[in-house]
Order: C-alpha cells, then structure tokens, then sequence
DNA sequence: AACTCAGTTCCAAATAATGGAATTTTTGGA
DNA sequence: TCCAAAAATTCCATTATTTGGAACTGAGTT
C-alpha cells in the first residue's frame, strides 16, 4: 500500500514542519496565514499548529501584522553550516587563487538533486558582507557549475536526475530538452570544462569545471563568471585551463587532507 | 499542572528535533552516534530515528565515517532569512557610513533571549566571504550591543532575563553580578552609549548604542569594534557621539520605511 | 573464536498530530 | 461609529506517529 502517497516533505511530522517553513522563508514577500494556507494545501488547525511549532522554535517569526518571516534560528544553524563546512574550507584557497588569476567572481556550488547550492564565493569590489549569493539554489541544467557537476555524475544517478525534470527558459541560449542537455554533458566530460554563455542569466557568462570525489559522494563545480560585454570566447577559453587546475587542484588537496584511505 | 516539565526542546516533536539538529549543529567537531546521544539524553531508538529523520530532510549529512555534519539545506534556508530581513536591510546604508566615519568594524546585533545574535557586519580589508560572525551568538550581559540592547529593555522584561543568568567570566573585566550589571545598564541609559573594555574578549574595545522599536518588538544594537592598541580612550569617546547618531538615524528610518502606524 | 562496542532494527504502548467545525478577532466599508 | 465579511485562532474526539526497551548486526580486538 502507500504506492503514489510518499514523494516530498515526507519525514512524518519534520518534514511537514519543514515544507512549512520552507514555504515561508523562501516566499519573494511575507506571507499572512492565509497565504501559507493555500500553498500548503493542509488543513486549517493543522497548520496553525505548524506555525505556532515554528514560531516557538524561533525558526519563524510572527510580526504584529500577522506577518510570518524567517526567523534568527535559521542564521544561527547556517553560519554553523558554512563555517564547519569542509569541502569550502579545502577550496577557499584554490578560489582566491583563481579570483587574483581572473580578476573576476569565482564562485563553488555543490549540487543537491537538482539544483546547484552555492557554497562559496570571491568577489572583488564591494563591501564585506554575508554574500546573498551564498546558499542561493539555482537550477542545474543552465547553469555553468551546474552542468559541470551533472557531467561528473555516472548514467545512473543522471539518468535519475533528468527523468521528470522540467526545462525552464530563463534566456534564449537556455538548454530545454533532455536531448541537448546530454550532448552537453558529453562534451563536458570530453573537454572537462563547461561554458555557460547566457543561458541563465542575459549578459552572464562563465567557464566552469568539475569537482567529484566518489569517497565522499561529492559532486560540485568551481566557475568563473564575469559580464558578457568583458567576457567574450577568447576570454573564456583562456580562462579555462585555470579553472581546469583550480578544479584538479581542489579534489588533489581533498583526498590528500581528508584522507585517501576511508 | 506541567509546573516543572516544559522548559526548552519543548514545541513537542519539532522541538525535540531541533534541539537534536542544533546539538550536532552548533558542536565544535563532527559528531558520531555515541557523542549525540551522550549530550541529547534520548533513548537509542529514538535518537536514531530523528537523526535520520534530520538527514533525510537535508538538515544533516551522514558522512560515510558515520559522522553527523550540518546539511546544506540550512544554508538555503539561511540565506533567504538574511535576505529578507527588514531590519538589516534598513540598517545597512548607516552602518557603512558608520565604518568610513571610523574605519573599524561595525556591528548589528539584535536580542534575542539572553543572547545578542549579529545580523550584520562592515569591515575593511578582509577579501568578501560570509562572514563567520553573521548569525554567531554571543551573552548579551558582556557585549557591547548586548548591553545596549539590554539598557533599552524595561523592568519587567529586563526582570525577566536577569533572574537565573549566569555570570561567566571571559576576561576580568568582565562583569559577573547582577548588581553591577543593574548599574551598568543605568549608566548607559543616561549616556545612550555602552563601552565594551574588554569584557568579552581580550584585547577588543567597542562602544555601542541602543537600537529599539516597541511598535516592532524589536531591541538591538550598533557598535564599532576596535583592537585595544589602537582603541583607546579618547577613541572611544571621540566615536560615541557617531555611534549614538547612526543608532538614532536607523530608528528614525525604521519608523519612516516600515510605517509609524501598524 | 569469543568479546566488545557502535550502530541499527523491531513493535506494543504512549503520546502527539490531525482536521472539521465552532469561536473570536480583525478588517474595511457604509 | 457600527456592522458584516474575512481572517485568524481555539477546541477536542479520532487517528497516526513517536517512543523506548530490548534484541540484533557487524566491525574491530583480545
């Protein structure tokens, strides 16, 4: 039994909690009860509860005005989250080395299902500050970490991956059919480097490689991205064995300090 | 009845959870199963259930040594609870303009409980990451926002805090009674400014002033942090009046912006 | 081979979540 | 100012989930 029930927020009780708040904090606006009501499809009492739980556990907060928005706990557990972060702390080096190589922003995203998770970034200009970017999610199939990481996958968990996933156009040069995208892929794993040239962002483009590590089920990207009026193909293409290195480089330093052997 | 029994880790299965995720979270080091279950003090059973539980929802990883680390689904959710927030939004422009007035670090840090949790960061040189500090929580009762932030409490919540706090000493000049700290907070709410000499870590020199919106439930502090060498008392009084005036000029937007009303 | 310790699974009993409907509060129009 | 409609909140018998002691597995040791 239970054949087409399970599928997402499906961890009993947490992960109803969860999709709730997930719900709220990454709404664009504030959302009022009823909003949430709507989206969540749940009934009444139930997700006031939900609420209340989440308000409780500061993981929401209640403004005055019947206002749920994100609350303080959640930057508590993230700061958390980045600064033990491993992975990030192996690459910071290898990323500030390629920023001074570029002058441009460089950035690393670890994929998670479906989409690219930023885990780090360097950038030039502008002041110090907690980077909006970091831990933004974009999709994978359009962006240039995210196509690297999907080429370092095996045809198996791609093959999961890509079945049912929606194609969105967010630019003309936007790949969307599952055709394109795995000749792509083919040609990432061919060359060990992916171009993302406008196809996410308009007057965005970045060369990117990938970083794997089969020992610890890690699949992610290392890219450098710049404005397309600065960036033009042979900026990309001389950008490429850096970014190549930078990636080699990194998954070197992973299994030489966190250990070959485990 | 339940006169002793709910205290924290309370909201029923969420709070459990959540006090498990920050258990791991928040630990210096990875930990393993064994390590969990010594500091959650939950039986076996269950405690396995909700780490897997946890690390099916993304908010921990299980690493193939067996070892909990913090999931990156926290960083999604993290960063949209920076994004979004008003108050930091707000305050940003004046906090800047309060670091090229003083070219020192400056600090938004807002109460929460005993705690002040920093909300945000200016800082000179330094290349551009998350800053480890956003989100950290450090005692209100020897940090120069905390005790800003604290001098703009009334009695009754002020009452509130104090009885049970415990006094821990980080440096000697840290303040560790409650008599002291009364008149501390006393002192700062005649002058509108809180020093920090060294109260918290050693060597670090800070003046604060009181941030606060009774209509926003709102209550938190801006500071310029300096190192004690090139801090000193002159320093410190020459910046007050800056402090205080950017203090004043975020309540003043913060009442124009978010509305005098609601 | 026997032992130990860490991690995992099991299932009846206990507990917390559910959700439909009633109640209270807020909103905004007359 | 008052009233009606919408939104938010509370209630509680039913239902589903969590609980936790104990038994099991398996890797590393003596």
């Amino acid at each position: 039994m239970a054949s087409e029930r399970d599928e997402e927020g499906g961890t009993g009780t947490l992960g109803k909690a969860m999709s709730v708040l997930e719900a709220v904090a990454l709404a664009e606006r504030p959302m009022r009860f009823t909003d949430v009501l709507a989206v969540s499809g749940q009934p009444r009492g139930t997700l006031h509860r939900q609420l209340s739980h989440l308000v409780q556990e500061g993981l929401l907060e209640l403004r005055p005005d019947h206002a749920y928005v994100p609350g303080l706990r959640l930057l508590k557990l993230a700061s958390a989250s980045w600064a033990r972060n491993e992975f990030r702390a192996v690459a910071a080096p290898f990323l500030e080395a390629l920023h001074r190589q570029t002058g441009e922003t460089v950035h690393l995203g670890v994929l998670r299902g479906r989409e690219i998770i930023y885990l780090d970034k360097v950038e030039s200009r502008q002041a110090v500050r907690m980077n909006s970017q970091i831990g933004n999610a974009s999709p994978a199939y359009c962006t240039g970490v995210g196509k690297a990481a999907l080429a370092a996958l095996d045809a198996e968990a791609l093959d999961a991956l890509l079945s049912g996933l929606e194609f969105r156009r967010f630019t003309p040069q936007t790949i969307t059919s599952r055709a394109a995208l795995l000749d792509e892929l083919a040609r990432i794993r061919l060359s060990g480097i992916a171009f993302d040239r406008e196809e996410h962002e308009p007057g965005i483009r970045c060369v990117a490689a990938p970083v794997f590590d089969a020992g610890r089920a890690l699949v992610a990207g290392v890219s450098v991205t710049g404005p397309a009026y600065r960036v033009g193909e042979v900026q990309l293409d001389d950008w490429a064995p850096r970014v190549r290195h930078a990636a080699g480089a990194i998954m070197a330093e992973l299994s030489a300090r966190l250990g070959p052997q485990r």
